[in-house]
RNA sequence: UGGGGCGUAGCCAAGUGGUAAGGCAAGGGACUUUGACUCCCUCAUCCGCUGGUUCGAGUCCAGCCGUCCCAGCCA
């Protein structure tokens, strides 16, 4: 896998501040002195990963490959009210997707259950956490703030009291919210979470793989480094919000029973811009109907980018390019634009396409007349070989392709300009056009070179206009287009406080219908229905099998230079 | 006002005391059977600010400014 990890642009592969810390973990003598680096990828089932969630599967995983480790795959299943089987499932269809495997090391958070009780006992009895019977409102009350300690009065009750009341939360003889079981740390601490945090909740709720066998459920910041101890995880890499939390996951360490002391090391999530990437408010919008789904293909899921074009690959070099440090930063869709292309450009095989047509008829072709020409399918690629396109007197074109009135350096076709060609087919020059009563566009009339089969002049003069694509009206497929964008125009990655529902596009789908496709597109079917990235790339919208890409000849694309 | 982070170009990002890598974007040019791709060139006298240490500081020290995270029985 490391080979297909290296970035398609050759970029040297840059080191970063993790690499440097766990070089210095495993180094003889260091804190894990010979051993082999084992990381995690924990998700929690409660949604679709999303390009966001990306950033710190591949940190996790390309890590633990860069040491010749092991890189897990665990559910962080500890809520029971938030969680579903639908998102486990996701989870790990879209971790294989993007081309990881976790091998046979797949876990859930909740399968720790009966360890994660048996620590909390021991804390229990070594006086390290007792029974807070505070009701969720007192509890916020007696908090504290920033400069007032938060209390509790059940604070200094008996070990035995505690472990008895601990015991029958167990057995279910409290209802939610009665107790908790809290950790006995220092209630001063400018830390909030040291302030004797929460280490189990009441929940007489199902749990999606444990059923009613609980009715008590541990808290992240007891389960999670009790997790990564039982596993062997040597290096907890997570996002920056957990920095808080550092010192707590190493108390539970240090003060828990456990085979091993996992570090856990922070770096900053990624942020796009005109993205929306929170859980909630994706949810949100599944829930509220904004979108068809979480594969929605405006949507910054990995299923929705899927469905939009973009390939493993590309995502993956995303991913490792805008690199691993502890600045908060929002990086330009754009890149992740560029990675696709970047991508696509090498592996796409290339059809023609003409999304908004008009007819170009060649008045010195024969009537009646049909041949083939040869296209190449891409033409970085020679082994991807070429196709057949038929060819007659009358194409079409893209409406674009043709002025009137030329501007000043353009290179397509207007009567009386630059000889063009015709992809793989003819060299033409423009003789004219048609209009309808109201004076629109119906037909573009030119002459073609009968001795330029396959675009070469035969005397070898130089082609001074542009190579343009075409589909034959004969056997065009008619298609209907689906132009997707990103779904947020002014979205900004961290857009708390503001209604994230107004910044929803409405131009991010547009639907073209009287699309022409080549005939010779691999699977289509008449009439063709496609998703179109702005980029120039689009595939079938087939949502069982989100087949192979296809660019085609000039696109409608956003690097597009020319300008009027 | 408590605690914890972070500040290098429009956006990412290397740099760990010796005179500012790389990528994206942008501009210019060459090439081209996609105005794509590719290829060249340009793009920080300067590293949040101010002092200090040093022969020498983006790198060390002090102060200041800015910004993000934290008071869920969420993760």
């Amino acid at each position: 896998m490391a080979d297909e990890l290296k970035t398609v642009s050759g970029e040297p592969e840059s080191r970063n501040f993790i690499h440097a810390f766990i070089e210095e973990d495993i180094a003889p003598g260091g804190r894990f002195g010979g051993m082999t680096v084992h990381t995690r990828f924990p998700p929690e089932p409660n949604g679709y990963l999303h390009i966001g969630h990306c950033k710190a599967l591949v940190i996790n995983f390309s890590t633990a490959e860069k040491f010749d480790g092991l890189c897990n795959l665990r559910m962080d299943d500890t809520n029971p009210t938030k969680e579903d089987v639908e998102f486990v499932d996701a989870i790990q269809e879209d971790i294989h997707w993007l081309g990881f495997d976790w091998g046979d090391r797949f876990f859930y958070g909740s399968d720790y259950f009966e360890e994660d009780y048996r620590q909390a006992e021991l804390l229990i009895k070594k006086g390290l956490a007792y029974v807070c019977e505070l009701t969720p409102e007192q509890f916020k009350e007696y908090r504290g703030s920033v400069g007032v300690p938060a209390r509790s009065p059940w604070r200094d009750r008996p070990i035995e009291e505690s472990l008895d009341l601990f015991r029958r939360m167990r057995a279910g003889e409290f209802p939610d919210g009665a107790m908790t079981l809290r950790a006995k740390i220092d209630l001063a601490s400018g830390n909030f979470n040291m302030r004797d945090p929460v280490f189990y909740r009441i929940r007489h709720t199902s749990h999606h793989r444990q059923g009613d066998k609980w009715c008590i459920y541990p808290m992240y910041d007891f389960a999670h480094p009790i997790q990564d101890a039982l596993e062997g995880i040597t290096h907890s890499l997570c996002s920056l919000e957990y920095e808080n939390h550092r010192p707590l996951y190493d108390w539970v360490v240090e003060n828990c029973d456990l085979p091993s002391k996992p570090r856990q090391i922070e770096f900053a999530r990624l942020g796009i811009d005109h993205t929306v990437l929170s859980k909630r408010k994706l949810r949100a919008m599944v829930e509220g109907g904004q979108v068809s789904g979480w594969d929605d293909p405006r949507m910054p899921t990995l299923c929705g980018l899927r469905r939009r074009g973009y390939t493993p690959r590309s995502i993956r070099n995303f991913c490792e390019r805008v690199g691993v440090a502890k600045v908060p930063s929002t990086v330009e869709y754009g890149f992740l634009e560029h990675c696709l292309r970047e991508d696509l450009n090498l592996t796409a095989e290339r059809v023609m396409a003409v999304l908004r047509p008009v007819k170009l008829i060649i008045t010195n072709y024969p009537e009646g007349k049909s041949e083939t020409v040869t296209v190449e399918n891409n033409p970085t690629n020679p082994a991807a070989g070429t196709r057949q396109v038929t060819f007659s007197r009358e194409l079409w074109i893209e409406a674009d392709d043709f002025l009137e009135k030329p501007v000043p350096k353009y290179k397509r076709l207007s009567p009386g300009g630059l000889e063009c060609r015709l992809k793989g087919a003819y060299l033409v020059r423009c003789t004219g056009c048609e209009h309808d009563a109201d004076g629109n566009l119906t037909a573009v009339l030119c002459e073609y070179d009968p001795e330029s089969k396959g675009g070469d002049p035969a005397d070898g003069r130089k082609v001074k206009g542009a190579t343009l694509h075409w589909v034959d009206a004969q056997t065009a497929l008619d298609a209907e287009v689906r132009l997707y964008d990103n779904l947020f125009l002014d979205a900004s990655p961290d857009d708390a406080g503001k209604d994230f529902m107004e910044c929803l596009n409405p131009d991010s789908l547009e639907i073209l219908t009287g699309c022409k496709v080549e005939s010779t597109l691999k699977d289509a079917t008449a009439p063709a229905n496609f998703q179109f990235m702005r980029l120039g790339y689009f595939c079938l919208d087939n949502k069982d099998s989100y087949p192979g890409h296809l660019v085609f000849n000039r696109s409608v694309s956003l690097k597009d230079s020319y300008k009027r």
